[in-house]
DNA sequence: AGTCGCTTGTGAAGGCGCGCACAAAGTTGC
DNA sequence: GCAACTTTGTGCGCGCCTTCACAAGCGACT
């Protein structure tokens, strides 16, 4: 519908206008795959190959990447050190994002001492809980401290990405706590949806949600096969579990 | 993509016929909800209240309810208890799924000891790693055992879900041991695309991708708030202004 | 130079999910 | 018993995302 009407320009920074959502996500598995193709030394990379390796369709990974320009060469393919430039520009992985985490429990201290972050360029430079056997250790040498010096710890250390892992009943007051220390974008790994102004953006990981999906897919399957064996046996399905109806 | 055609033979008891994976999703967000409500004491919910309640829109979660069979009372609402249990059994959360979990390393360390899942019909049954270190300890009283025990132990307890919380490179040849064990649904934590039979049920946690979802939508936030400031300072962007005034 | 083969970039069609709006159905008050 | 109100269940249009298919562009080979 809306054409960037001179999109071809050297551009600036521009990134570009409104990239869907979904596309964003995948943009980001590229680039992760494009550093280990570039360290096994590769110089180009077709869609088609790129594609496989993420498991997407060509012709969907072509049009996420016409979305931040056209950067490929045809009859050759994609240049890798290229790409990752442009897909670090666009995600914003050129500046480093300082990043808080709120809530030391099981998850959040995995989460502090994930290796996953820092290398790729979000380094934790802050943690926050309540409790006070917590408060004044250090974690991976980041000092935790109370959750009432968000405000002002935020501030100091341009903390521009907040990770909530409490418990869902404090997960409200924090984020309220983040968005007035001036965070416009939130992780939220607490059970709760979260009520934030417009203009912050909230990304939820639920682990019981996904676990309660799978176990619909196992009930399904387990459903499934089911009918197989009675179609064996002859019996109708129902009335064996007891536990229901 | 194999869909079962002749799923609709009785409709006593049958959960359902495909249900969007969107809006299984959602479910298992309701049904926490409900739990919650009715801890409070209520009998019944209308669908606006728990829509306000989970952030949903209140037509799609009556749709998203009605995919699983009328259980609302018109003019009145949804008896909670009811409705729970109808989530529950549509969840395959009435049977106990035996969770397997494969990486004990920060990320892994943190799930086995995690409370939201063992507390919601998830127990953690079944450690695996294969660092001589962490092999033979015992986290929240469950044994950790060499990865290569994967195909004994998962039968034996009867697991079917696995959890991969490895790095990226063991993360197929784990999955490999899980399938070829039986198990038919797979949470992957690892930043890999699994490669698995059809019938194999794959869900993929990127922490990483999450947080470069967020750094983009950062640098979106930013450039916005440039071009405001440049609006307030008066400063046209590409530095026409001289030759209009 | 010209042709051939390969790969990108994209127009267009199809599918899916979202949300509006309304009919159906049940409850409450008189 | 009837009317008015409340809330569910759903048909339908809309917009986004996915996918196909193909033209345009680039390099290699002769």
């Amino acid at each position: 519908m809306t054409k960037p009407p001179h999109a071809g320009s050297e551009g600036a920074s521009a990134p570009l206008r409104s990239i869907p959502e979904a596309s964003v996500a995948r943009l980001a598995v590229y680039l992760r795959k494009l550093g280990e193709f570039a360290e096994e030394g590769a110089d180009t990379v077709s869609s088609d190959e790129l594609a496989a390796a993420t498991g997407v369709n060509p012709a969907k990974l072509r049009k996420d990447l016409s979305y931040i320009g056209s950067y490929g060469i045809r009859g050759v393919g994609y240049e890798v050190a290229a790409l990752v430039h442009q897909l670090e520009r666009t995600l914003g992985l050129n500046h480093r994002q300082s990043v808080a985490l709120v809530g030391i429990g099981n998850l959040g201290h995995a989460l502090a001492g994930y290796g996953g972050f820092g290398g790729r360029g979000f380094p934790v430079t802050a943690l926050f809980d309540v409790d006070p056997d917590l408060v004044g250790i250090h974690i991976n040498g980041i000092l935790v401290e109370h959750v009432r010096a968000i405000p002002q710890v935020c501030v100091d250390r341009g903390v521009t990405i907040g990770m909530i892992a409490t418990p869902g009943q404090a997960a409200q007051g924090v984020c309220d706590l983040l968005v007035d220390a001036g965070v416009r974008c939130i992780l939220n790994f607490a059970p709760t949806v979260l009520q934030v102004p417009g203009e912050v953006e909230v990304r939820k990981v639920d682990l019981a949600v996904e676990l309660q999906v799978l176990a619909f897919h196992v009930a399904r399957k387990h459903v499934a096969a089911a009918e197989q064996t009675v179609a064996v046996n002859g019996h109708p399905v129902n009335g064996a579990g007891g536990l229901l109806s």
